[in-house]
RNA sequence: GCGCCCGUAGCUCAAUUGGAUAGAGCAACGGACUUCGGAUCCGUAGGUUGUAGGUUCGACUCCUGUCGGGCGCACCA
């Protein structure tokens, strides 16, 4: 509609112009402030040049009327051109707010090492994650979705080292010294269990099983993480392992010292990356030979990028902001333009639960268990409040809020509303195919409103998505709940004379809504 | 100490990325047809956008200082 609506103004008047939609509905659907800038050139009053313009679209079919106030030009569109595009929506639902375009992400998320069951805090980067997977997929974005399992380095070791131990202490019931770094959480006693069945308790008579016990482990924790995600819907193209590259660190390593930005100092080799706005150079290969923790993600990007996507966007919890600068000042000296890389922050998330912290799991060693708030509250609720905020806000909420049945939990409100519509085609006996050919026309300010807000979900998407900020969908969508909610309280449908009018309007609603919920992830209800 | 993020109604958060009178929900108070589902709706009240300057036709948004909170400052991952 947006695109429609940027086109009919462009062909007319030939330049670039801002346009936003009004404050106030009552102004019009679409607003340009074009009269300041251009004041400044001709030297004219805005109020004077906002005229001029309005006068060029008199005669326009897709404008009923374009108006100028206080230098802002303001547009109407016509209930033809709502009309049509909402027969189009209604009857192609699946095609509805879809768009095709030229461009290949690669979109990495979550990627939490392979140690234990997911907590909360990765929830969030996981469903900001998925939906812009989604979103992006919809809006006809060539998108990968990608998981990075980091299996390669110490923790993996210490994986296997912490099963072990704890099959000596409650298996074999030997008393074992605990060292200072290890997995906490009966989790790891669970493991040990697990691994004595499978592997025979003889796994823990010494420490030559650790090896095994490491990359066992690892494997059931990938497929405990998978199924955490599964639990939020959540799925992966790709997952890819550290390890398995490992044996391209000589290629990486050959390319970056080609640049000229590799040096060695005390035995070991640094890259510069402080030349590139780091901190400081960082060691990437210790003194004895080894490669440090960078080198795993210089390979891993190296082969993103070896892929070939027109951008990537890798979502990484807040704590780990300092490292966007020296991988990405590793990717310039992989002879890569860094730029193509852009970094979601995702900001930590403090629970409550009936105003007191959230449990912290024993299991899990004293983590939120992603889990158990999923138990608690449900996929729905979960995600919806992850994706109602900025990514970058610290985020504090209550899980009660989400067993209210009523407006205070707004993916409740929205599926009423949902559901609403429903009813309302089943009271009036007809169907979606009866009434979709009705003319929406003289309607009603309220009516023709709620048409114009039902069709606004794509360029929704699309602000979305370009600002990677998912909660415009989510106001988006409580807004639409509400006007339809306000609407059906003033509006009799059933048996009024606008009852098919109505109905169409509603199957529009409909459709924004189902399209709209299950871009983030969520069904809507078809009756509560 | 340095760097990044955040600071908006009592609370949780929005604000078309520099645009019109800063908006929702919760909490408080007052209302609505014996209901196409009152699981909803309407109204009242609530603000010097932490603070002090600056940039311009216009600033919650950009710049500088400052205060408060979070996170990070490995040859660990």
């Amino acid at each position: 509609m947006k695109k429609r609506v940027i086109k009919t103004i462009f062909d007319e008047l030939q330049r670039d112009f801002v346009l936003e939609k009004p404050k106030d509905l009552s102004f019009g659907h679409y607003a340009t402030p074009i009269a300041f800038s251009l004041a400044k050139e001709l030297k004219q009053s805005p109020m004077l040049i906002a005229e001029e313009i309005c006068k060029k679209f008199e005669n326009n079919p897709i404008f009923k009327e374009v108006s100028s106030l206080k230098g802002y030009v303001n547009f109407r569109l016509s209930e033809d051109f709502l009309n049509e595009y909402a027969t189009y929506a209604i009857k192609n639902e699946n095609e509805f707010a879809k768009d095709t375009r030229d461009e290949s992400i690669l979109l990495e998320y979550v990627s939490a090492n392979p140690t234990g069951p997911l907590h909360i805090g990765h929830a969030r980067g996981a469903v900001i994650g998925d939906s812009l997977y989604r979103i992006g997929k919809h809006l006809g974005y060539d998108i990968t979705s990608e998981y990075y399992i980091n299996d390669a380095g110490n923790q993996i070791y210490l994986l296997g080292l912490s099963i072990y131990l704890a099959g000596r202490e409650n298996i074999l019931h030997v008393e074992v010294t605990w060292p200072d770094e290890f997995y906490r959480g009966e989790y790891i006693v669970d493991l040990a269990q697990e691994a004595s069945e499978e592997l025979g308790s003889d796994v823990f008579k010494d420490e030559s099983n650790i090896e095994l016990l490491s990359s066992w482990g690892k494997e059931k924790m990938i497929e405990l993480i998978k199924s955490n995600l599964a639990d939020l819907g959540i799925e992966f193209e790709n997952f890819v392992s550290e390890k398995s590259l490992y044996d391209k660190w000589e290629d990486s390593f050959i390319k970056l010292q080609k640049s000229d930005k590799t040096y060695v100092k005390d035995g070991k080799t640094w890259i510069r990356s402080s030349d590139l706005g780091d901190e400081k150079d960082r060691v990437v290969v210790r003194e004895d030979g080894r490669a440090t923790y960078l080198a795993g993600d210089i390979i891993y990007h190296d082969n993103k990028y070896q892929r070939n996507f027109d951008r990537y966007i890798n979502i990484w919890g807040a704590d780990h902001h300092g490292y966007i600068a020296r991988v990405k000042a590793a990717i310039n000296f992989l002879g890569y333009d860094e730029t193509k890389l852009e970094v979601i922050l995702a900001q930590m998330v403090s629970l409550l639960k009936g105003g007191e912290p959230y449990k912290m799991s024993k299991r899990a060693g004293n983590f939120i268990l992603m889990s158990d708030v999923v138990n608690d509250v449900g996929s729905d609720a979960l995600r919806f409040v992850f994706l109602s905020k900025k990514s970058d806000t610290h985020l504090e909420f209550d899980v009660d809020m989400f067993k209210q049945e009523d407006s205070s939990n707004p993916i409740f409100y929205i599926n009423y509303a949902h559901a609403r519509i429903n009813q309302v085609f089943a009271k009036s006996g007809k169907t979606i195919d009866e009434i979709v050919h009705v003319k929406l026309e003289n309607l009603s300010e309220e009516a023709a409103n709620l048409l114009y807000t039902a069709l606004l979900l794509p360029e929704v998407l699309e602000d979305s998505f370009h600002s990677y900020q998912v909660q415009k969908l989510t106001e988006y969508l409580k807004n639409l709940a509400a006007l339809l909610h306000k609407f059906y309280n003033e509006n009799r449908v059933v048996g009024e004379v606008n009852e098919e009018k109505y109905l169409k309007l509603f199957a529009m609603v409909g459709v924004s809504l189902r399209v709209g919920l299950s871009l983030i992830g969520i069904k809507a209800k078809e009756k509560m």
